[in-house]
DNA sequence: ACCGTGACGGTAT
DNA sequence: TATACCGCCACGG
């Protein structure tokens, strides 16, 4: 595991070393094609509340780290970044290279899938 | 130490 | 459905 920052943030129990490296291992497991959220994301890394610093993880994480992070969205399925933004754009191009469509900035329904943006979403997860 | 700022989320309006 | 608020937490000024 790398070094994810230097040690002026690794005092506290809820510091980095552990909590992000949870982190970016949840995202990390999102099967590809599909997505999930933030809040999501914290809560399978133990962090429950926490959805502010999976982003905070996310935008720290070296790129060589390739986490997959375009498959992170808000709870309401919505691109995080400002539309029209680099990284927005960016996400777009790369959800799309999986087959998950977005529509003014949030992920459009599978046309013969889930009746609900989660059941779409997040069904992949377990039940 | 105080405060504003986010790749957030849930509830109320 | 769209905003507005407020709770959340780590960072940086």
């Amino acid at each position: 595991m790398r070094r994810i920052k230097p040690a002026a943030t690794e005092r506290s129990p809820t510091d980095c070393r552990d909590a992000c490296a949870r982190i970016l291992a949840a995202v990390a497991a999102i099967p590809r094609g599909t997505v999930a959220a933030y809040g999501e994301i914290a809560a399978a890394a133990r962090l429950p509340g926490r959805a502010r610093m999976v982003a905070w993880a996310l935008k720290q994480a070296p790129p060589s780290a390739r986490i997959p992070w375009h498959r992170v969205l808000r709870s309401d399925g919505r691109i995080a970044f400002p539309e029209g933004s680099d990284a927005f754009r960016q996400q777009v191009a790369k959800l799309a290279r999986e087959g998950v469509t977005v529509v003014k900035g949030r992920v459009a329904r599978r046309n013969d899938g889930a009746k609900s943006l989660d059941a779409l979403l997040w069904g992949p997860r377990r039940e």
